[in-house]
DNA sequence: CGATTCCCCTGATAGC
DNA sequence: TGCTATCAGGGGAATC
Protein backbone atom coordinates (compact mmCIF):
# COMPACT_ATOMS: atom_id res chain seq x y z
CA UNK A 1 0.00 0.00 0.00
CA UNK A 2 1.78 2.97 -1.06
CA UNK A 3 1.89 6.23 1.05
CA UNK A 4 4.40 8.97 1.18
CA UNK A 5 7.81 6.59 2.08
CA UNK A 6 6.66 4.29 -0.75
CA UNK A 7 6.04 6.90 -3.37
CA UNK A 8 8.87 9.17 -2.01
CA UNK A 9 11.29 5.96 -3.00
CA UNK A 10 9.95 5.44 -6.34
CA UNK A 11 10.26 9.13 -7.05
CA UNK A 12 13.79 8.57 -5.85
CA UNK A 13 14.63 5.96 -8.18
CA UNK A 14 12.80 6.91 -11.30
CA UNK A 15 15.09 10.13 -10.76
CA UNK A 16 18.18 8.07 -10.84
CA UNK A 17 16.32 5.70 -14.24
CA UNK A 18 14.23 7.46 -16.59
CA UNK A 19 15.14 11.50 -16.75
CA UNK A 20 16.17 12.82 -20.16
CA UNK A 21 14.07 9.61 -21.50
CA UNK A 22 11.24 9.99 -24.37
CA UNK A 23 7.97 7.88 -24.48
CA UNK A 24 8.09 6.18 -27.66
CA UNK A 25 4.52 4.58 -27.20
CA UNK A 26 2.14 3.34 -24.53
CA UNK A 27 -0.14 0.15 -24.34
CA UNK A 28 -2.98 -0.88 -21.95
CA UNK A 29 -5.20 -3.40 -21.57
CA UNK A 30 -7.45 -1.57 -18.77
CA UNK A 31 -8.78 1.82 -20.85
CA UNK A 32 -10.12 2.62 -17.18
CA UNK A 33 -6.67 3.32 -15.78
CA UNK A 34 -5.87 6.44 -17.64
CA UNK A 35 -8.63 9.04 -16.73
CA UNK A 36 -6.93 11.63 -18.06
CA UNK A 37 -7.71 12.47 -21.49
CA UNK A 38 -11.06 9.78 -21.61
CA UNK A 39 -9.81 8.49 -24.89
CA UNK A 40 -6.43 6.16 -24.61
CA UNK A 41 -5.84 7.09 -28.26
CA UNK A 42 -5.68 10.66 -27.15
CA UNK A 43 -3.43 10.03 -23.95
CA UNK A 44 -1.20 7.99 -26.71
CA UNK A 45 -0.85 10.55 -29.19
CA UNK A 46 0.14 13.46 -26.62
CA UNK A 47 2.35 11.28 -24.39
CA UNK A 48 4.38 10.12 -27.69
CA UNK A 49 7.49 11.82 -28.01
CA UNK A 50 7.62 13.93 -24.49
CA UNK A 51 10.93 13.59 -22.93
CA UNK A 52 10.92 12.88 -19.13
CA UNK A 53 12.50 16.14 -17.66
CA UNK A 54 11.62 15.89 -13.86
CA UNK A 55 9.89 13.32 -11.40
CA UNK A 56 8.49 14.32 -7.94
CA UNK A 57 5.95 13.79 -5.14
CA UNK A 58 2.85 15.64 -3.86
CA UNK A 59 1.42 13.54 -1.03
CA UNK A 60 1.14 9.85 -2.88
CA UNK A 61 0.79 11.42 -6.57
CA UNK A 62 3.97 10.39 -8.12
CA UNK A 63 4.13 13.47 -11.13
CA UNK A 64 6.62 13.23 -14.50
CA UNK A 65 6.73 17.10 -15.76
CA UNK A 66 7.64 16.28 -19.14
CA UNK A 67 8.87 18.37 -22.38
CA UNK A 68 5.43 20.69 -23.44
CA UNK A 69 4.17 21.62 -20.40
CA UNK A 70 2.58 18.83 -20.00
CA UNK A 71 3.04 16.37 -15.95
CA UNK A 72 2.04 12.94 -15.75
CA UNK A 73 0.31 11.99 -12.71
CA UNK A 74 0.25 8.27 -11.44
CA UNK A 75 -1.66 7.65 -8.28
CA UNK A 76 -0.86 4.03 -7.37
CA UNK A 77 -3.68 3.58 -4.78
CA UNK A 78 -3.42 0.17 -3.02
CA UNK A 79 -1.98 -2.20 -4.74
CA UNK A 80 -0.16 -0.21 -8.03
CA UNK A 81 3.78 0.17 -8.32
CA UNK A 82 6.12 0.63 -11.06
CA UNK A 83 8.61 -1.07 -12.93
CA UNK A 84 11.50 -0.64 -14.85
CA UNK A 85 12.38 -3.64 -16.63
CA UNK A 86 12.55 -5.37 -20.47
CA UNK A 87 8.77 -6.96 -21.34
CA UNK A 88 7.73 -8.22 -25.01
CA UNK A 89 4.62 -9.90 -25.71
CA UNK A 90 4.55 -13.50 -26.91
CA UNK A 91 1.43 -15.57 -27.86
CA UNK A 92 -0.60 -12.62 -25.97
CA UNK A 93 1.62 -13.18 -22.72
CA UNK A 94 3.57 -10.99 -21.24
CA UNK A 95 7.29 -12.15 -20.99
CA UNK A 96 10.54 -11.23 -19.76
CA UNK A 97 13.25 -10.08 -21.86
CA UNK A 98 15.55 -9.80 -19.09
CA UNK A 99 16.78 -12.83 -16.72
CA UNK A 100 16.37 -12.33 -12.95
CA UNK A 101 13.25 -12.04 -10.38
CA UNK A 102 10.83 -9.55 -11.34
CA UNK A 103 8.20 -11.49 -12.85
CA UNK A 104 8.71 -14.48 -10.73
CA UNK A 105 7.22 -11.87 -8.19
CA UNK A 106 3.24 -12.83 -8.56
CA UNK A 107 2.71 -9.08 -7.38
CA UNK A 108 4.66 -7.89 -10.45
CA UNK A 109 3.04 -9.39 -12.63
CA UNK A 110 -0.22 -7.48 -12.69
CA UNK A 111 0.82 -5.37 -15.88
CA UNK A 112 -2.35 -2.84 -17.36
CA UNK A 113 -0.17 -0.08 -18.47
CA UNK A 114 3.55 -0.02 -20.25
CA UNK A 115 5.21 2.99 -21.31
CA UNK A 116 7.99 2.09 -24.13
CA UNK A 117 11.25 4.52 -23.56
CA UNK A 118 13.93 5.78 -25.98
CA UNK A 119 16.40 3.67 -23.66
CA UNK A 120 15.36 0.54 -24.94
CA UNK A 121 13.38 -0.24 -21.27
CA UNK A 122 9.59 0.08 -20.40
CA UNK A 123 8.52 1.56 -17.74
CA UNK A 124 5.10 -0.49 -16.06
CA UNK A 125 2.78 -0.27 -13.64
CA UNK A 126 1.37 -3.03 -12.35
CA UNK A 127 -1.76 -3.44 -10.51
CA UNK A 128 -3.72 -6.08 -8.82
CA UNK A 129 -7.24 -4.07 -7.72
CA UNK A 130 -6.96 -1.99 -10.85
CA UNK A 131 -7.39 1.04 -8.68
CA UNK A 132 -4.39 3.49 -9.29
CA UNK A 133 -5.02 6.61 -11.68
CA UNK A 134 -3.03 7.98 -14.50
CA UNK A 135 -3.68 11.52 -15.84
CA UNK A 136 -2.05 14.13 -18.05
CA UNK A 137 -2.25 17.23 -17.22
CA UNK A 138 -1.13 20.78 -18.34
CA UNK A 139 1.28 21.65 -15.69
CA UNK A 140 -0.26 24.90 -14.75
CA UNK A 141 -3.71 23.28 -14.82
CA UNK A 142 -2.52 20.90 -12.17
CA UNK A 143 -1.18 23.22 -9.48
CA UNK A 144 -4.76 25.39 -9.62
CA UNK A 145 -6.84 22.02 -9.90
CA UNK A 146 -9.52 21.26 -7.06
CA UNK A 147 -7.48 17.73 -5.97
CA UNK A 148 -3.70 19.41 -5.90
CA UNK A 149 -5.26 22.62 -3.59
CA UNK A 150 -7.21 20.41 -1.51
CA UNK A 151 -3.99 18.81 -0.10
CA UNK A 152 -2.47 19.18 3.18
CA UNK A 153 0.78 20.13 3.59
CA UNK A 154 4.10 18.01 2.93
CA UNK A 155 4.54 16.40 7.06
CA UNK A 156 8.57 16.38 5.96
CA UNK A 157 8.88 19.96 4.55
CA UNK A 158 11.19 22.11 6.90
CA UNK A 159 8.67 24.75 7.14
CA UNK A 160 6.14 21.81 8.69
CA UNK A 161 7.33 22.87 12.52
CA UNK A 162 5.13 21.88 15.71
CA UNK A 163 2.88 24.76 15.63
CA UNK A 164 1.72 24.55 11.86
CA UNK A 165 0.74 20.74 12.73
CA UNK A 166 -1.22 21.88 15.94
CA UNK A 167 -2.58 24.84 13.46
CA UNK A 168 -3.50 22.70 10.88
CA UNK A 169 -5.34 19.90 12.84
CA UNK A 170 -9.23 19.95 12.83
CA UNK A 171 -11.46 20.90 16.14
CA UNK A 172 -12.37 17.42 16.42
CA UNK A 173 -12.46 13.97 15.19
CA UNK A 174 -10.78 10.65 15.77
CA UNK A 175 -6.61 11.32 15.23
CA UNK A 176 -5.91 8.31 13.37
CA UNK A 177 -8.77 9.32 10.84
CA UNK A 178 -7.58 12.91 10.77
CA UNK A 179 -3.51 11.71 10.34
CA UNK A 180 -4.81 9.57 7.13
CA UNK A 181 -7.01 12.64 6.01
CA UNK A 182 -5.19 14.07 2.84
CA UNK A 183 -6.33 17.30 3.29
CA UNK A 184 -4.98 17.93 6.70
CA UNK A 185 -1.56 16.38 5.98
CA UNK A 186 -0.69 14.77 2.75
CA UNK A 187 1.01 11.45 2.25
CA UNK A 188 0.03 9.07 5.42
CA UNK A 189 -2.22 6.69 4.94
CA UNK A 190 -3.15 3.42 7.13
CA UNK A 191 0.05 1.85 7.53
CA UNK A 192 2.00 5.03 8.82
CA UNK A 193 -0.78 6.74 11.35
CA UNK A 194 -0.72 3.10 13.03
CA UNK A 195 2.98 3.12 13.27
CA UNK A 196 2.99 7.03 14.39
CA UNK A 197 0.16 6.82 16.77
CA UNK A 198 1.91 3.51 18.38
CA UNK A 199 5.36 5.43 18.89
CA UNK A 200 3.73 8.50 20.67
CA UNK A 201 1.35 6.24 22.51
CA UNK A 202 -1.57 7.70 21.44
CA UNK A 203 -5.06 5.48 21.04
CA UNK A 204 -6.37 5.57 17.01
CA UNK A 205 -9.88 6.45 18.43
CA UNK A 206 -9.10 9.13 20.64
CA UNK A 207 -10.25 12.47 20.03
CA UNK A 208 -8.49 15.37 18.88
CA UNK A 209 -10.19 17.32 21.38
CA UNK A 210 -9.16 15.63 24.43
CA UNK A 211 -5.12 15.54 23.17
CA UNK A 212 -2.84 17.51 25.26
CA UNK A 213 0.29 19.54 24.06
CA UNK A 214 2.69 16.60 25.03
CA UNK A 215 0.59 13.98 23.26
CA UNK A 216 1.01 16.14 20.13
CA UNK A 217 4.00 16.60 20.44
CA UNK A 218 4.62 13.19 20.33
CA UNK A 219 2.99 12.41 17.57
CA UNK A 220 4.61 15.17 16.24
CA UNK A 221 8.21 13.86 16.57
CA UNK A 222 6.71 9.99 15.61
CA UNK A 223 5.85 11.52 12.19
CA UNK A 224 9.00 13.21 11.77
CA UNK A 225 11.14 10.18 12.55
CA UNK A 226 9.23 7.39 11.40
CA UNK A 227 8.39 8.61 7.84
CA UNK A 228 12.42 9.54 6.84
CA UNK A 229 13.21 6.03 8.93
CA UNK A 230 10.64 4.37 6.35
CA UNK A 231 11.61 6.01 2.80
CA UNK A 232 15.50 5.52 4.01
CA UNK A 233 14.59 1.89 3.89
CA UNK A 234 12.75 1.55 0.83
CA UNK A 235 8.98 1.49 1.75
CA UNK A 236 7.45 -1.57 3.11
CA UNK A 237 7.83 -5.10 2.64
CA UNK A 238 4.84 -6.94 3.60
CA UNK A 239 2.20 -5.74 1.14
CA UNK A 240 1.82 -5.17 -2.68
CA UNK A 241 4.26 -2.41 -3.00
CA UNK A 242 7.47 -2.96 -4.64
CA UNK A 243 10.34 -0.26 -5.89
CA UNK A 244 11.36 0.76 -9.37
CA UNK A 245 13.40 -2.60 -9.78
CA UNK A 246 10.73 -4.90 -8.55
CA UNK A 247 12.15 -4.97 -5.41
CA UNK A 248 10.74 -4.81 -1.76
CA UNK A 249 11.54 -2.26 0.97
CA UNK A 250 13.30 -3.10 4.03
CA UNK A 251 10.24 -1.51 7.07
CA UNK A 252 9.45 -4.60 8.35
CA UNK A 253 12.28 -4.05 10.58
CA UNK A 254 10.55 -1.26 11.97
CA UNK A 255 7.36 -2.08 11.76
CA UNK A 256 5.84 -2.13 15.16
CA UNK A 257 1.58 -2.59 15.00
CA UNK A 258 0.60 -2.22 11.67
CA UNK A 259 -0.91 -5.86 10.50
CA UNK A 260 0.09 -7.69 14.03
CA UNK A 261 -2.93 -8.38 15.26
CA UNK A 262 -2.64 -11.04 18.09
CA UNK A 263 0.93 -10.24 18.56
CA UNK A 264 2.93 -9.12 21.44
CA UNK A 265 3.25 -5.47 21.42
CA UNK A 266 6.99 -4.72 21.46
CA UNK A 267 7.08 -2.54 24.64
CA UNK A 268 4.68 -4.53 26.98
CA UNK A 269 4.10 -7.86 25.89
CA UNK A 270 0.15 -7.32 25.49
CA UNK A 271 -1.73 -8.84 22.14
CA UNK A 272 -1.79 -5.93 19.32
CA UNK A 273 -5.40 -5.58 18.75
CA UNK A 274 -7.37 -3.95 15.74
CA UNK A 275 -10.38 -2.30 15.55
CA UNK A 276 -12.43 -1.52 12.46
CA UNK A 277 -12.80 2.25 11.80
CA UNK A 278 -14.36 4.22 9.01
CA UNK A 279 -13.64 0.82 6.32
CA UNK A 280 -10.25 0.67 7.91
CA UNK A 281 -8.41 -1.43 10.42
CA UNK A 282 -6.72 0.17 13.25
CA UNK A 283 -4.12 -2.29 15.00
CA UNK A 284 -2.65 -0.53 18.18
CA UNK A 285 -1.26 -2.10 22.11
CA UNK A 286 -4.28 -1.56 24.24
CA UNK A 287 -1.96 -0.89 27.09
CA UNK A 288 0.77 1.35 25.55
CA UNK A 289 -2.51 3.38 23.82
CA UNK A 290 -4.92 4.02 26.11
CA UNK A 291 -8.49 5.59 24.97
C1' DC B 1 -22.87 20.95 5.72
C1' DG B 2 -20.57 17.25 7.98
C1' DA B 3 -20.66 12.37 8.40
C1' DT B 4 -21.44 7.95 6.55
C1' DT B 5 -21.95 4.65 2.75
C1' DC B 6 -21.08 3.12 -1.72
C1' DC B 7 -18.15 2.01 -5.43
C1' DC B 8 -14.27 0.95 -8.16
C1' DC B 9 -11.50 -4.19 -8.35
C1' DT B 10 -9.70 -9.17 -7.61
C1' DG B 11 -6.66 -12.60 -4.92
C1' DA B 12 -6.90 -14.88 -0.70
C1' DT B 13 -9.39 -17.13 2.60
C1' DA B 14 -13.31 -19.15 4.99
C1' DG B 15 -17.53 -21.68 4.94
C1' DC B 16 -20.45 -25.24 3.11
C1' DT C 1 -13.24 -30.81 -4.93
C1' DG C 2 -15.43 -26.78 -6.12
C1' DC C 3 -18.52 -23.28 -5.59
C1' DT C 4 -20.00 -18.94 -3.25
C1' DA C 5 -19.53 -15.23 0.25
C1' DT C 6 -16.56 -12.09 2.55
C1' DC C 7 -12.80 -9.05 3.00
C1' DA C 8 -9.07 -5.51 2.11
C1' DG C 9 -8.57 -0.61 1.19
C1' DG C 10 -7.48 5.18 -1.16
C1' DG C 11 -10.26 8.40 -2.47
C1' DG C 12 -14.06 10.49 -4.83
C1' DA C 13 -19.03 10.58 -5.39
C1' DA C 14 -23.44 9.93 -3.75
C1' DT C 15 -26.43 9.88 0.01
C1' DC C 16 -28.05 10.26 4.72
Amino acid sequence: MPELPEVETIVRDLKKKVLKRAFLDVWTDWLNMVKKPKKFEDFKKQIKGKKILNAWRRGKNILLDLSGGKTLLIHQKLTGHLLLGGWKQKRGQWESEIKGPLLDDPKNRFLHLIFWLDSGKQLALSDLRKFAKVELWDKGDLKESKEFKSLGPEPLEKSFTFEKFKKVLPKKGKIKQILMDQAVIAGIGNIYSDEILWRAKVHPFKDVSNLGKEELKKIYQAMKEVLPKAIKLGGESFSDFRRLSGEKGYFDKERKVYRREGEKCYLCQTIVKRIKLAGRSAHFCPKCQKP
